[in-house]
DNA sequence: ATGGTTTTTACTGCGTC
DNA sequence: GACGCGGTAAAAACCAT
């Protein structure tokens, strides 16, 4: 007959998934584990704790502009209506369509003759669009990108910058001689290291046409002749993805950040592969934590060596022993 | 092309379930 | 006995010179 309204399903109790403990409070600035400042991370759409890493809110919107601004005037003279131009498509979405109901701007219908005429117009539009050859390789690279993107899960933002270095590229002259697709795969992998969300070589392999041997070459020729900058990739990038292709838990998570921060420290970083680093911590968090997971398991999710994961976490709880947290 | 460093491959011994 | 773990040596890959 009369059920309490108060009760919830019990659910929420049972699993500590990332955020539900507290599913409507959330006006506090402050972590929930350690409170540690938190701040939003519009990119990745997620708001994280500064301290541990806690990652409190997912899936947010975006509160920004929903285009970018690449100087300053443009900045200016943008303002938030009309659709937003995009990299992704060759011809950043700016250019001209021709409707295709056959109506006039009262709604009027045309004449058979208009129509006729109408449709001429389209195709040649539709021809001088795709025209030039520079244009046709953008919209085949982008068409590569695109795809990649979306096999290897890179959120948009990573796509938009690929699509600017591959412009970039094409704009001086860096094409002939290099594959369309060799150039894409680099320029999707130069994107997605310098948005902090890097993926291995291997994957990038796995994904693209090319080989290996083309996509470093490519990589690195493209890195010089735009002088890109892009840092060595952070191991704690790897960190999140790995921890949870192995479902471990946030703590376990949290405590492969603390070891590679420990480990930075003492400098015990340097020279190393990142991914190699990350796979380490995970396999030692994992093991803090009391949370079982085998050696070949982290080298299978992180394609990474047994050996190599032996030898990087040994160095980390060397460094991180000194300083528990 | 070369040499130094890091990662991988392959193999071995030890302890536990 | 299989499995997970740790170590080693030699090969391969990578990077700067």
């Amino acid at each position: 007959m009369s059920e309490s309204p108060t009760r919830t399903s019990e659910r929420v109790q049972e699993r500590n998934r990332t955020t539900e403990t507290e599913e409507e409070s959330e006006e506090a600035d402050v972590c929930p584990e350690c409170s540690g400042n938190l701040v939003a991370d519009a990119e990745h759409g997620e708001t994280v704790c500064e301290e541990c890493g806690l990652v409190v809110e997912e899936d947010e919107i975006d509160p920004g502009p929903e285009w970018r601004a690449f100087d300053s005037s443009e900045r200016d003279q943008k303002s938030r209506v009309g659709a937003p131009t995009t990299n992704m498509m060759h011809d950043k979405g700016l250019s001209t369509n021709i409707g295709w109901q056959n109506k006039d701007a009262y709604g009027r219908q045309l004449s058979a003759s208009q129509r006729e005429k109408m449709q001429r117009l389209r195709t040649w539009n539709e021809r001088f669009r795709t025209r030039d050859s520079k244009e046709r390789n953008l919209k085949q690279a982008l068409g590569e990108i695109d795809r990649m993107a979306s096999a290897l899960g890179l959120p948009e933002n990573v796509r938009e910058t690929a699509s600017v270095i591959y412009r970039r590229a094409l704009d001086e002259d860096l094409l002939p001689g290099r594959s369309i697709e060799g150039v894409a795969t680099a320029s999707l992998y130069a994107a997605a290291r310098q948005a902090g969300n890097p993926r291995s070589l291997d994957e990038m392999e796995r994904v693209s046409r090319v080989g290996r041997m083309e996509l470093t070459r490519t990589y690195r020729y493209i890195i010089r002749e735009l002088s890109l900058e892009v840092q060595p990739a952070d191991p704690k990038s790897y960190v999140p993805r790995f921890a949870s292709e192995l479902d471990l838990s946030d703590e376990a998570e949290m405590r492969a950040r603390q070891l590679l921060d420990a480990a930075a420290e003492t400098g015990a970083i340097s020279g190393k592969s990142p991914v190699g680093l990350a796979a380490a911590a995970i396999y030692a968090a994992a093991l803090l934590t009391n949370e079982k997971v085998t050696q070949s398991e982290v080298s299978e999710a992180a394609d990474i060596s047994e050996v190599t994961i032996r030898n990087r976490y040994k160095e980390l709880l060397e460094a991180d022993g000194g300083v528990p947290a």
